[in-house]
DNA sequence: CGCCATCTTGAGGTCTATCAATTTCAGTGG
DNA sequence: CCACTGAAATTGATAGACCTCAAGATGGCG
């Protein structure tokens, strides 16, 4: 068990936390499991699925059709709560499946409502992060609705390389072009033909798994990416210390089973 | 002010509410305004955006492209709560519109943090009505991204019927085909031809804005329906008194501006 | 009755899916 | 080092879904 986890650091980057929030938050991430490629995390129609913190490699929701069509509806990435839209509601919507080796942390809904409970200024925070997840969301079904393949790409591809987060041009995309295509609403094939049609217009490179991006600016005036939807604001969030005078103690045996 | 607002009744029938809890609720149906039918309540990249409660009429969230391409991507109906999903943006990325006139009303950012802060029974209410909501998206991204038009249509009006629930398979849309079109990624050409299939299958139909559903289940099973995703579950949400104790008195006063 | 928005219907074109063949490439074993 | 292998990617041809443009039909409403 680390002390500092993956959750704990990225909710602390937007608003600073207490001590006491920051214990509350890693027991979420206590037990950490590696999950092989491939894995099914959690099946639909599971009762009470638990949700789970992931720590490294790259996962997925996905939902099916009784005849077989597959559409991707989440890809996360580590520092992700997965299952957080499932809380409230009976059984699992969606399938959750590792896309790479992963390392998670599966927990009770319950504890997740607990923490909810137990702090004003952690609920605010989770608040906005499913609310993020809302605005993302929605900019995905402008993507699938309103765009067509090569623009849906272009978009798709600077939504990665904006939650890599790190500066270069250069993604390593770690799942083939069928899950490309799922999570766009495209067959594998007009991904492969949509690829091609960004290369030749000088927009990017691929070799192999990874993805060059020549021209982001370009790229993102093709793609209309406009990345404001996916960075929760800081000045909301409540810092941490003032609050915590409200809830004293912790509450746990009063949460119903 | 009405005591028995839209909300309060919508979530109090979830979880029965104390009676601190349903004063916080109802500060946020306070002050009814009404507004025409296709007045902008909000536009796009409005810094702080207001929350609106919906207590009668329709209105939707609207996103656009450039090029003037546009998205619906949600449908409001009474007693819901419009623009949770900007409370952790800079800025809003969708407008809201009024598809009929409507009587809406307008709360600040601050007042859902507030009721946040304040109760962790409503806290984990309005966590599970926004996980909802979350479910809803995601249902729309499968409807958009997997089916075709006529089984789109089908979803959508099943979907509707739900929303509205009553028992008749009589549905009084209110609003046109474009409208419809927008919301499912379609032309209102197309939209138009899928009623007409649907009528021909001997699924559904239309006199006028009237939509009569003819056989709900083979409705249900051609468009892939199954409501699951639309009901908030109320084991889940904790009943509101014994969690009171652990939030005395008002924090307004803590709220930073 | 006429006006206007909406809905319907037709024809042609574009985008995307489907099916199938070929190529690429990383891994494996000889 | 090189052939073999299987998954993934590319490419071509064809079909179907959906869009666009445009012309009528419908229906509420003054």
């Amino acid at each position: 068990m680390s002390d500092e986890s993956c959750i704990v650091e990225r909710l602390d980057s937007i608003a600073e936390l207490s001590e006491a929030d920051r214990k509350l938050l890693s027991e979420l991430e206590r037990d950490a499991q590696v999950y092989p490629a491939g894995a099914i995390l959690r099946s639909v129609d599971q009762f009470n699925a638990p949700l789970y913190t992931l720590r490294s490699g790259w996962a997925c929701s996905i939902r099916l059709l009784p005849d077989g069509r597959r559409q991707i509806l989440e890809i996360f990435r580590g520092s992700q709560i997965m299952g957080l839209n499932e809380v409230g509601l009976e059984q699992a919507q969606t399938e959750l499946v590792a896309l790479t080796e992963i390392e998670a942390c599966p927990f009770p809904q319950k504890a997740l409502l607990q923490v909810l409970a137990q702090s004003a200024s952690l609920a605010s925070l989770l608040f906005m992060t499913i609310a993020r997840d809302n605005a993302v969301l929605q900019e995905r079904i402008m993507n699938i609705g309103k765009k067509n393949g090569v623009e849906r790409l272009a978009h798709f591809l600077l939504e990665l390389k904006s939650r890599i987060g790190c500066d270069t041009n250069e993604i390593d995309v770690p799942f083939n072009q069928t899950v490309i295509g799922d999570a766009l609403g495209m067959t594998s094939v007009h991904v492969s033909r949509s690829l091609a049609q960004l290369r030749k217009l000088g927009l990017l490179d691929t070799s192999g798994k990874v993805f060059r991006i020549l021209d982001p600016a370009a790229l993102a005036d093709f793609g209309s990416f406009c990345p404001k939807y996916l960075s929760i604001r800081s000045d909301q969030a409540v810092s941490t210390a003032q609050w915590n005078v409200f809830r004293p103690g912790p509450t746990t045996q009063k949460v119903p089973a």
